[in-house]
DNA sequence: GTGAAACTTTGCAGATCGTGCAATAATAGG
DNA sequence: CCTATTATTGCACGATCTGCAAAGTTTCAC
């Protein structure tokens, strides 16, 4: 049960060829024959284990679909480039360099998963559920960063616009089926959110101009 | 079938009777005994129809939870919002707003709803779904305000991020009890994107950032 | 190697979900 | 009152997911 155990024993790696052919199946059988006539009998049977042995690995095949590591930067990391950073915008940018980074070299096999994520909207929960983590993640670095309380109005603002310009990023990216590398499009997005999203500027005087609170 | 009945039809008042029955219900006892361990067909019990009906109003115990309309702004008023305000961040403010005033006659339920899904993870998918819906439409409008194309990284980037600001905004509203009301929570988020997100700007010695172009 | 402990796989029963279908009941409109 | 339309309901069926206990596998100490 020790981390040696971990990397060499035998019933570990037995359990993660389970698991990686049982999320290899799922995504096959889901491009070739389509998500709704697709059943978790017939990903067992394709990753030659029970249906019970499924559910033990996966609590639905829309998981099994997805796999782990939607979001592949843990909290350390997240963290180390926050205080590194010149500021915030530049700490949560090279966060999503370092998520682009980490994509790159399953980057076939996370094109697909996005794609299948525009085609069925039944995948989408499992997305947001994990974007909605990793905005918590997100959202502590933030307010460490700054120094303001996690629940402050600002660190769960940048967090959540971070999160969803990773998105915003990542689906563009999907929608021109992967042309420019994923890099591009954070830069695009990141370039937006660092000028102030306002390339289209105010017609007149207008609106609420103070943040009512700033530190 | 046309529009007169649509109103005084007893076949049509009873329906819409039926389905508010159902959602009273769904609501009522996912908060007194919480989601899990409530049933289809308890909830059509308590409504007094068969589960079959049931189904034939809701696709789930979720939908039925949540009912019709959480963002409650239609295309054209968006729309009408947008070109008539200022700058596209305050015709998107508008839009925030438009919500808020939407909100508040059915201020009580609408914060069940809402804490119920800060309860239950397994709510949030549906919200999800709709944001992606009206995050399209505010795409659209941003678009056609700016004379960009729906496609380019603009309007889907700022449509994104006003409405996870909308999103951000009912969540601290929601966390809070609704203490404030839901149109201070607008504010402080809007003001916070009006100001580029920068009230913590670079620890160096340079100053605010600015908008690198602004026209 | 042997045996016991720990763990995984599996089948089975059962609750719930969600849909298609056809019979029945209620309403609308003449 | 009669008919067309539409809503409700029961039934059957396949799929999802969980708990439980039996059977098989791996680990580890001796």
């Amino acid at each position: 049960m020790d981390d040696t155990e971990a990397q060499c024993g035998l019933r570990e790696r037995k359990k993660r060829a389970t698991r990686r052919a049982l999320h290899d199946a799922a995504l096959q059988l889901a491009l070739e024959r389509g998500l709704e006539h697709l059943t978790v009998e017939e990903i067992s049977a394709a990753a030659d284990v029970s249906v019970r042995t499924f559910f033990n690995y996966f609590s639905s095949k829309e998981q099994a679909i997805l796999g782990d590591n939607i979001f592949a930067v843990d909290e350390e990391q997240v963290a180390a480039l926050m205080s590194d950073a010149a500021d915030v915008l530049d700490g949560l940018y090279g966060v999503a360099m370092a998520l682009a980074a980490a994509t790159a070299p399953r980057r076939e096999q996370v094109l697909m998963r996005w794609q299948l994520m525009e085609r069925y909207p039944a995948l989408l929960p499992q997305v947001f559920a994990r974007l909605e983590e990793f905005e918590k993640v997100l959202a502590s670095a933030v307010a460490a960063r700054t120094g303001t309380a996690p629940d402050d109005a600002y660190p769960q603002l940048m967090a959540a616009v971070a999160g969803t310009g990773m998105r915003t990023a990542v689906r563009r990216w999907t929608a021109g089926h992967g042309d420019h590398p994923l890099e591009h499009h954070m830069n695009e997005v990141f370039g937006l959110l660092r000028d102030g999203l306002a390339p289209y500027g105010p017609r007149g005087p207008s609106g609420p101009r103070e943040a009512s609170k700033a530190g």
